[in-house]
DNA sequence: TAGATTGTTAATCGATTAACAATC
DNA sequence: TAGATTGTTAATCGATTAACAATC
């Protein structure tokens, strides 16, 4: 009820809103206002307004935003707030990374299975997390309610493991492949992590910089 | 010689571009125009020109472009071709998925050594990269002529390390963890990857996409 | 109350799209 | 040549910044 479109920016600024008051509620600090949210952030006083009043503003008048509300405020836009169950496809070294080290829980996910084809790896429990086969996913997804899917496979069949995700009903897919995947028919949310385009940006600037 | 600035999200799009050029010439595609790279991409047509005429055009009236001038254009424009060297420091879960599946050769750069303080990884080889003590990276990074490094440490120490990083001279660091790094007094580049804000993102997406 | 700071409207700036002459 | 498609200029659109009345 609350959407008359959030551009793009707005919502890549909103991660880095929510660490910021995180941080800021972890040093004991119960208001801010925008000119000190927009110095620790780079960004103008002006842009932080611009974008809460997006979703109602937050603030009062005259002192600022409350550090918690504010923080809880953009929580729930985030959705951090409704649970959402997740599994993981492959566990490789990069699944078994994001496994051991990844915070899923501080960012409101419940890990609840990683699946793979490996034989020596099911049945397994990693950090918690039930290794299963692979060919149980489908089931799993919809027996349990499961709304998002890491997948973190090797290259090689993304795109069919993928479709099989979507087949079984996820609603969104977090991609760690090099891969450009396709949602086909289906209204899949599909957020990649590309790790190439971010080095090569990475070089662009290595080559074209100040000194360079 | 070539840079009356070239906005952020020119620089974005720029990998995607090299992407889909590559994937063409696998293809044996010699010919491309703006209209069919946009359709590929999800771009118009008018945008990519004016992408490619910042650069200052690389294609011919009433022909298009050609793959793989184009290709190498921009391979040059993100600085594959300046073989930089790199180095890893951190070879824990996510440090080895990088030196074990990522392609960086394909991305220009060349993986020179690892680091880490774990003696038992200490003098091994993980996929023909050697895995050095962390007290000779300063040194390493002056003697080699190192541009780059992947930070692939935990949390914990993440400044400290980029601290030391900079102190040995290097140029840009490519941060995996989930920390905010300063460049201090530095004009080192920071191209990070975070994990999280991408979750985020994805969350905020579910929470109020279409179906939601 | 006086001071501070919001939310919002208006102004500016930048990025995308459209149009078209140039030309292969 | 005629058709196609570029590079570039102009028009539009959207995002950021500035300004300010509202008000805590």
């Amino acid at each position: 009820m609350k959407k008359p479109y959030i551009s793009k920016n707005v919502i890549q600024r909103m991660p880095r809103y929510l660490r910021t008051l995180t941080e800021l509620q972890k040093e004991g600090t119960n208001r801010v206002s925008s000119g000190e949210l927009g110095a620790r952030l780079g960004l103008t006083p002006s842009q932080i307004r611009q974008d809460f009043s997006c979703f109602g503003g937050f603030g009062q008048q005259g002192y600022g935003y409350n550090v918690k509300t504010l923080r809880d405020e953009i929580a729930a836009i985030l959705g951090m707030d409704r649970g959402y169950q997740m599994i993981l496809v492959g566990t490789g070294k990069i699944g078994q990374s994001l496994l051991e080290n990844f915070d899923f829980e501080s960012c409101g996910f419940k890990l609840r299975a990683a699946f793979d084809i490996r034989h020596d790896l099911i049945g397994e429990d990693i950090c918690g997390v039930p290794v299963l086969d692979c060919s149980e996913m489908e089931d799993f997804i919809r027996n349990n309610g499961i709304h998002v899917a890491v997948l973190s496979t090797t290259r090689g069949g993304a795109q069919r493991v993928a479709d099989a995700l979507i087949a079984g009903g996820i609603r969104a897919i977090w991609n760690f492949t090099e891969c450009e995947l396709s949602p086909g028919e289906s209204d899949v949310i599909i957020e990649s992590i590309h790790f190439s385009e971010s080095l090569l940006r990475l070089g662009y600037h290595l080559s074209n910089g100040a000194s360079a």
